[in-house]
DNA sequence: GCCGTTTTCGGCCCGACTGTTTTCAGTCG
């Protein structure tokens, strides 16, 4: 059984824990252990046979016992007897906006509602109303929240939610009465997925009020589904919820430090303010009263902004990139966070096509764009003969484009244009140029474009051998194990990227804009074990080019040095890197 | 259930909003 199976059957016995109406700090243990299971990078079997499991911080005896039973036999006696207490439809019910483990526990012990469909089916029969607790109003939303559940059961990838937030949010930030606004939330964190859109802006009490109406008011907003004085919540058309809050001025930073999240990291934050003898809101810090136990209250410093609150508990300043609760806190109380990757950064990138294959600008306007972005170089790397869908090049146009390349390098002074190569690795791991071609590019992209559906076994065997050839420089488009559901493919990760530490190649990790979703802990995997990465972004959105569609470069800031990323490098280490 | 250079017991982050209630429990983030 492996981690990420563990780690949710640890979230399901903490949920059923919630369901039987356990101590809320019992069923966190469990919730707590399965996320701090999800982020480890060790092998689990060596962790649970060595004992070191127990050396994590947060796993006790209890989830120690379940991890070894899980590891060793595949099954845990204490989940087994939990999970009798109730079906499995009763997850689902969870999943639905404004039920929660009282609601649905009640409504199995006195209705006998085990499903989604059994608790629609109830409430259309108005038996809900009548219950105690219940009424018209929650029965109306239980509907409503059954409907968008199957509307929208997954999250928005993050370019969605982007988007959707950008003209509401617009409106916010431009009412005269706004003072500060900021959208924050996951997307602040630029997580791949979104949940939900989160807008902090901070303005004087007699402006709250009109702020609020432009909001709800906004077009693009389809249902208010809660309007306070401080909060409200819509439904955008997209289907994506947004929230806006209005604090006071003096407020914003602790507002939106505590809407930015992510909520494990708002704990950790929290623990902290108390460490200094305070307690800290998304207001505020405020003195512990008087007689509790801990420290003696420090002075509170004043707080204008975001660095200002970390700075006080004695942090420094974490990038919401970062606020996972992943080792961060301790990286910035010993000052030893990452020199993190920006836009800026990007020097070029590799993974570019022309319209000698897929893309729709020539050479020439690919190499104008990328020096209008500051970059210094660019690579151009078009689909090999075999990809016919992509207009894929045959070996005499590899001919014609290299003489086109050599062409406009010479009439550059600063920048310089690399003749690449996105080979296909065929079914049997053979590329789809020979050697003898493949040995006159400045370096060779490998990626699988066709026959998704073998075996993990069998893509990953066809993955490796197209990794050993010496040619290939760049493994393309590795994608993350989130994207199965999807276009992905299923190959066993941990080995690949052990195999490219050992041969010294680079891996890009992930795709496209439109099926992006990131596994960072393949990411963080990757440089443990030193392996140079290449972040695949939407750089739709970095370049403005259409046709840097797939460049490999790092578009967003991650748990990554500057130094792990291979677009970070100037031309001539990149020359000499290739020449290798 | 987990944790501990103050603790092996007693804490564990905190508040807004909703819908049901006449003072609060449940849910959410």
């Amino acid at each position: 059984m492996d981690k990420a199976q563990i780690s949710g059957i640890l979230d399901e016995v903490g949920t059923l824990l919630e369901l039987k109406g356990e101590n809320p700090f019992k069923s966190r243990a469990f919730h707590n252990a399965a996320r701090l299971l999800s982020g480890i990078t060790e092998d689990i079997t060596v962790l649970v046979e060595s004992g070191d499991i127990r050396k994590i911080k947060g796993i006790g005896e209890s989830t120690a016992k379940i991890i070894s039973d899980l590891v060793l036999t595949g099954k845990s006696p204490d989940h087994e007897s939990l999970k009798k207490g109730f079906p499995p439809g009763i997850f689902d019910m969870m999943k639905i906006q404004g039920m929660g483990p009282k609601k649905v526990a009640f409504l199995y012990k006195k209705m006998k509602i085990s499903s989604v469909d059994g608790l629609e089916k109830a409430a259309k029969a108005g038996k809900l109303e009548k219950l105690e607790g219940f009424g018209k109003k929650t029965e109306e939303n239980i509907l409503l929240g059954i409907e968008q559940l199957r509307k929208y059961s997954s999250k928005f990838h993050i370019n969605v939610a982007e988007q959707a937030s950008q003209a509401i949010f617009e409106v916010v930030k431009s009412h005269t009465g706004t003072i500060r606004a900021e959208i924050a939330g996951s997307l602040r964190r630029r997580k791949e997925t979104i949940g939900d859109i989160d807008i902090v802006v901070s303005a004087k009490p007699k402006d709250v009020k009109a702020i609020m109406k432009s909001f709800v008011d906004h077009p693009s907003v389809e249902r208010v589904t809660g309007e306070g004085e401080t909060k409200s919540s819509v439904v955008l058309q997209s289907g994506i919820n947004c929230d806006l809050r209005v604090v006071d001025d003096a407020e914003f930073p602790f507002a939106l430090n505590y809407f930015t999240g992510s909520k494990e990291h708002n704990v950790r934050i929290r623990s902290l303010a108390r460490d200094h003898g305070w307690t800290l809101n998304e207001y505020a810090f405020t003195a512990l009263e008087a007689g509790r136990k801990g420290p003696k209250a420090k002075k509170i410093p004043v707080c204008r902004t975001e660095a200002d609150i970390y700075k006080a508990v004695g942090l420094s300043y974490v990038e919401p990139e970062l606020r996972e609760d992943t080792g961060e806190i301790e990286a910035a109380a010993s000052g030893k966070l990452p020199n993190l990757v920006t836009y800026n950064d990007i020097r070029g990138t590799f993974h570019c096509h022309t319209n000698y294959s897929d893309g729709h600008n020539t050479l020439a306007e690919m190499a104008v764009g990328a020096q209008k972005l500051g970059w210094e170089y660019l690579g151009i790397a078009d689909h090999s003969k075999i990809a016919a869908y992509a207009n894929g090049l045959s070996e005499e146009r590899v001919k014609k484009q290299h003489k086109e390349i050599d062409t406009l390098n010479d009439s550059f002074n600063d920048f310089r244009l690399f003749e690449g190569t996105e080979v296909d690795i065929l079914t049997n791991g053979d590329l789809d140029f020979s050697d003898k071609v493949l040995s006159t590019f400045d370096y060779v992209v490998a990626s699988v474009h066709s026959n998704f559906k073998l075996s993990e076994a069998d893509m990953t065997k066809r993955i490796l051998k197209a990794l050993k050839n010496k040619h290939v420089t760049i493994l393309g488009h590795l994608t993350g194990r989130l994207l199965l559901e999807r276009d992905g493919y299923p190959l066993n990760q941990t080995e690949i990227i052990n195999a490219a530490a050992d041969l010294g190649k680079i891996i890009e990790i992930n795709a496209h804009p439109m099926r992006l979703d990131l596994d960072w802990r393949m990411v963080r995997y990757a440089i443990s074990k030193g392996v140079m990465i290449a972040i695949n972004p939407d750089s739709h959105v970095v370049s403005g080019l259409t046709d840097v569609r797939y460049g490999v470069g790092i578009a967003r800031k991650g748990w990554c040095e500057k130094k792990d990323i291979l677009n970070t490098r100037t031309t001539k280490q990149i020359e000499s890197y290739l020449k290798r």
